[in-house]
DNA sequence: TGCAAAACGATAGTATTACTATTATTTTTG
DNA sequence: CAAAAATAATAGTAATACTATCGTTTTGCA
């Protein structure tokens, strides 16, 4: 069996939706109405309707809507970090590597057959329109102690080790890779919403090309 | 007299509150609660409260606390460009122009006595906590019709003007610089509450550096 | 196989929020 | 000074974000 975990911190959740035929339920009717209605317009009574159960059936797996939405997003950067290590394997240069690194940031990921109950591209989408949302909070220093923000930083670091390869000296690869990261899905959101915002007539391949082009200037000497 | 007007879209408020006394202790009120208690936790409720009068009071103003949001960053955007062409007339080179605008973008402003029912400081940190609510929402279509967005926009096509000087060729000058804005403000965010995302120690002279470095470098040929 | 524990479903209830509506009073202005 | 505009005061509503309770079903395991 070819099975495949993502790990998220226990913090996360009260009941482990991944363990549970309700809460495999759970988290693909979640994505799903996150993706129509919007984080704001999501309730937990909407979401029980869905998985046809009830509100306290959710609050059995997430304390609320803001952790929900946080497990969400961080089980997509724990996803994205499995891509990465799979296809690095493939790769040997640290340009390459980061190429195909916001290759994969931007460009539509294909379903996998795996996990059948989570749409990846609808959660794509839900991560370019919501995330920062889980950290634009006034909790975010009590939240990013237990373990809220750890998939985000998590491939900030790896993609911040490959940049050290190419330079060694450049002294701001943290803030590189964070800047990057937000602006894969921010250019996302112009290219559809705010157009003046981008250059992208709505490809991602253009964003892919403006992102790269940024961090292979960056690392230059 | 020495007069300065910010000029925000007549589709941002009701009642234009920089015209009454009532009108500008809402938008003073609202900065220092909004700063203190974070968008979420402020209500029109607490606002009246402190302006001494209602909750109707407020709504003659706002239709609601988007709405409200949305108008402080617009006069944050408007401001910064107004400081931005003050600065520019005493610059020569378009390279002094873009890093004199990033360290305004990221360094703390000072307060403006002509304009005391603002405090800069407060409105810049409500900015760096809370400027991406106003377009993460499933209005955003409809509200970026209505001129919501026009200060971001207006700021980005100034800069990437700018960046047009130095190297006429360069593909994504849009992109270059709502990535430089929103950096300016998350890699602020991240210093203070998710340091293993910048680096930053919290110094914004630091963030300044990193931004002119990343701009510079992406414009050369 | 049987029983205890866990999970689930159903329902009810509460405090708060985000408004809307109405009316009386005060202030402004031509 | 009269009319209009702005404000204050109060009430009310639908929706939200929970919390609590309890009976039923499912499950694990001794």
């Amino acid at each position: 069996m070819n099975a495949l975990n993502i790990t998220i911190s226990a913090k996360l959740y009260s009941k482990n939706p991944d363990e549970t035929e309700l809460g495999k339920r759970i988290l693909s009717k979640s994505i799903a109405l996150m993706d129509e209605l919007g984080y704001e317009h999501l309730t937990f009574k909407k979401v029980a309707r869905e998985i046809i159960s009830t509100e306290s059936g959710v609050y059995r797996y997430f304390q609320n809507k803001h952790q929900l939405l946080t497990y969400l997003i961080n089980w997509y950067w724990g996803w994205l970090e499995v891509k990465m290590a799979q296809e690095f394997m493939l790769l040997n240069s640290p340009e390459e590597k980061l190429k195909r690194a916001i290759e994969l940031l931007v460009l539509p990921m294909e379903q996998d057959e795996r996990i059948p109950h989570v749409d990846e591209r609808a959660l794509q989408r839900v991560v370019v329109a919501e995330y920062p949302k889980i950290y634009l909070t006034k909790d975010v220093d009590q939240e990013n102690k237990e373990g809220y923000f750890l998939g985000y930083k998590q491939i900030c670091e790896t993609l911040s080790q490959l940049a050290l390869q190419i330079n060694p000296d450049y002294p701001y690869p943290h803030s590189l890779f964070a800047t990057i990261i937000e602006a894969a899905q921010s250019q996302q959101f112009f290219a559809e919403h705010l157009p003046r915002l981008s250059d992208s007539s709505g490809g991602q391949k253009e964003i892919v090309q403006f992102l790269i082009d940024m961090t292979l200037k960056s690392l230059r000497k």
